[in-house]
DNA sequence: ATTGCGATATCATGTGTAGA
DNA sequence: TCTACACATGATATCGCAAT
């Protein structure tokens, strides 16, 4: 369905926090191939799975001996307990069948006190947390030193926290689902859907992408670059020292400096030929005359509408942040403001 | 300590475009 | 025609800091 504005559904998005989405198994076995040594001995949890709906759980118990996993662990929120099918807490352990373990007090939350507990206990956490609670999840993760694998938005990697692990080499993006949409299946209460398939509404979001510390086979891939440095093609920001790139694979071979390119980068990421030196982001895209007088900003189509003045002078004004707005000149009139830009540097040839 | 207010960060989203 | 990718959007909640 067609909707008018954008910003409506993303503000419903905003404030709806529907976070009850199940991953397909499909989904998980493509990306679960490529850790299997790492599971041998291990006890998984995965902390926001009902094991009645959760295909982490069916893959995990399916897949228990084959592993060689020690225990598994799963939680989930309670909500809304429909009757007879509360199983907050489920444990499965060495070839013992099948049976949960006593309930949870309490509702399940990944962050109380007896889901704490619970991991503190595990070696790996492996789920697809609710995405709203995504930076507290992950706070948590790393606090506990756990290793984990877990689903997340690609847009999060732009968050202030999130990113800075990145940029530490704390985490890192997963060997499938290069931010590509897949599907979801999310509960029959749910309006708005993506479509039907036998009976169950599916819900198809865009830019999913697998966080994990985990070694993957792509980190250690050399990107291979074939594009010259051109100073024509890759224009200056205005107020920092690096180039802008709009497509990862047009990364120039032979530019020492600083370049700005897109999030998607991180799919091609190799810590061992680039350096991560920082977060340009994009807000307001505002468009002042040089004097900063009268900002507005440039519409797609090359209208023109009123900005506000005081985001527009700090911005240009506000010369060199480590994570702050960057500018790059269109010409002498315009200023244009790429969507967030990963600043980084090529290790292999300073 | 508390308030006030400008600045900043956010969105399981939507659209446009290029290329298969 | 379809998929993958990069970018767009602005109301609102929260942050941060100065003024009380």
């Amino acid at each position: 369905m067609k909707r008018k504005s954008s910003n409506e559904d993303l503000h419903k998005a905003n404030v709806a926090k529907k976070d009850e989405f199940y991953t397909q198994l499909v989904d998980i076995e493509k990306e679960l191939k490529y850790y299997k040594k790492q599971f041998y001995g291990k006890v998984v949890y995965c902390n926001c799975d009902d094991p009645f709906e959760s295909n982490f759980f069916k893959y995990f118990a399916a897949n228990f001996n084959s592993l060689g996993l020690k225990k598994l662990i799963t939680t989930s929120y309670n909500k809304s307990p429909i009757a007879g099918r509360q199983l907050p807490l489920f444990e499965m352990e060495g070839l013992k069948p099948i049976k949960p373990s006593a309930p949870l007090k309490d509702n399940g939350d990944f962050r109380s006190e007896e889901c704490i507990k619970l991991l503190k206990e595990a070696d790996i956490v492996v789920t697809n947390p609710p995405f709203s609670l995504f930076r507290e999840y992950v706070t948590q993760l790393v606090e506990h030193k756990k290793k984990f694998l877990i689903m997340g938005n690609q847009n999060a990697i732009t968050y202030k926290e999130i990113f800075k692990l990145i940029k530490e080499n704390k985490m890192w993006l997963g060997q499938s689902l290069n931010g590509k949409n897949i599907l979801f299946q999310i509960p029959d209460y749910y309006e708005s859907y993506y479509k039907i398939i036998d009976g169950k509404k599916y819900a198809f979001p865009k830019g999913v992408v697998w966080f994990t510390n985990f070694d993957v086979p792509k980190r250690s891939e050399e990107l291979v670059l074939y594009k010259k440095y051109d100073k024509k093609e890759y224009p200056k920001f205005d107020n920092y020292d690096a180039i802008n790139i709009d497509r990862t694979e047009q990364i120039p071979m032979d530019y020492t400096g600083v370049m700005g390119v897109p999030i998607t980068f991180l799919h091609k990421y190799n810590p061992d030929q680039f350096e991560i030196v920082g977060l340009g982001n994009s807000r307001d895209n505002f468009t002042p005359n040089k004097n900063y007088q009268n900002p507005y900003k440039i519409l797609r189509d090359g209208t023109k509408q009123n900005g506000n003045a005081i985001n527009c002078v700090l911005a240009i004004e506000s010369k060199i942040k480590p994570d702050g707005i960057y500018y790059i000149s269109d010409n002498s009139k315009y200023l244009i403001a790429p969507y967030a830009r990963i600043l980084i540097r090529n290790k292999k040839i300073i």
